[in-house]
DNA sequence: ATCATAAATGCGCTTGCACGCATATGCGCA
DNA sequence: TGCGCATATGCGTGCAAGCGCATTTATGAT
């Protein structure tokens, strides 16, 4: 329960909706990338990375003066699948936009 | 977007998540036995359903004095899925628990 | 050593939301 | 009409969380 929960509330936000959104190509990206892509704050996109961070969601990596983000490759599958079903979600919002 | 976003705050609270997770039998609930089964005062309660009824999760039909609630039968099934996805993984870590 | 870039964090502010209590409303029945 | 049960809502309170700004920490280059 509490495990759900969690993953709940930290999508439960636009900007890391819109980053976990990014983050699941399964490639790595940086802090000041999302920075830019999102347009919020360096230090909004670095408590909202720790929120997804404490979630389990993703996993970080420093590589020279950067932090790169990935999306954590053990997050158990169930939570796995909501994330996809949320994804999905969006993407058939915006398709039915542009229709 | 709007539309997971809403569904994914309506979900992210403690009271609601359990409200939905007995509603998704498919049967009609009243609120005076949401109230009973999850320990919540009534106030609380309606105000609650009222925030699932406007993410659209539930319908809600009057019956002499109670008002029955139930899962919304015409939601998006990409919203349906999301929903889906969470109980099964609420079901997933009830059953790690148990064993 | 100094500077630049990237990221995290301390701090204070503000807003949103959950909460309880009291009250209003709707409905059935006597 | 008056009473009782079910539900909704007005109102005030407290806490959680988002926010920006400034600063610190980490790393690399000159």
């Amino acid at each position: 329960m509490q495990s759900a929960l969690t993953l709940l509330s930290a999508l439960a936000e636009p900007t890391r909706l819109a980053a976990v959104r990014l983050l699941w190509d399964g490639r790595e990206h940086c802090v000041c990338e999302l920075v830019r892509v999102l347009g919020v704050t360096q230090s909004r996109m670095s408590r909202h990375m720790a929120v997804l961070k404490q979630a389990g969601m993703v996993i970080d990596r420093r590589d020279a003066q950067w932090v790169r983000y990935r999306r954590n490759p053990d997050l158990p599958a169930e939570q796995a699948a909501i994330i996809d079903a949320v994804l999905t979600s969006l993407d058939a919002s915006s398709n039915r936009r542009a229709a």
